[in-house]
DNA sequence: TAGATAATTAGAAAAACATCTAATAAAGGA
DNA sequence: TCCTTTATTAGATGTTTTTCTAATTATCTA
């Protein structure tokens, strides 16, 4: 859980996420989307994939990912332990 | 928003948020369930703050912390919307 | 008012992190 | 087989973060 929060802590990686949600894509789309090096693309999807937080396949030269949404769950159940959070 | 996701990346930062979620505490009394020094509590605390996670009151010579749920109720939101978390 | 207590601020050191360029690996097509 | 494309790994650099000790501030009490 550790890991996870802390790959949640940068804004790449959570707007990584976020264009996953609307759909997989490789890497070289998810780079498209962004102004750094790929790979530093490359660095924020290894902290994901380690996290748990997306899942990846290979498909000839690409890598499609997508979102490992079970990581979620357990997140939003740490946020509901906390009262009055209605 | 981007505060609050850093806030919550140290694991110090997010035991004090669940000591919080159990009662109101004194600086002195959160320091009392860590092995690190007062002025790194105290920066944390500070972070805390800044992200709006807790709130503050000055009682005496004590500084009395309390959760701010609405804070959470934010977070919450941000989970919430990514597909099949249920 | 002097000493004690509670907490924060200042400044420094070490560790962790994000980013870059260059090099490498793996797959596809001419 | 050689060139191109897609992606990752290696290694370096600068920034941010966490932590410490020492100093300061504010309050209480004898």
């Amino acid at each position: 859980m550790n890991k996870t929060f802390k790959a949640l802590s940068d804004p790449t990686r959570r707007r990584i996420l976020e264009l996953l949600n609307e759909r997989d894509m490789t890497a070289g789309q998810i780079w498209d989307e962004f102004e750094i090096s790929k790979p530093s693309i490359s660095h924020h999807l290894t902290v994901l994939k380690n996290a748990d937080l997306i899942l990846w396949i290979k498909d000839g030269q690409s890598v499609i990912y997508s979102l490992n949404t079970t990581a979620f769950q357990e997140m939003t159940k740490w946020f509901y332990d906390f009262k009055e959070r209605s």
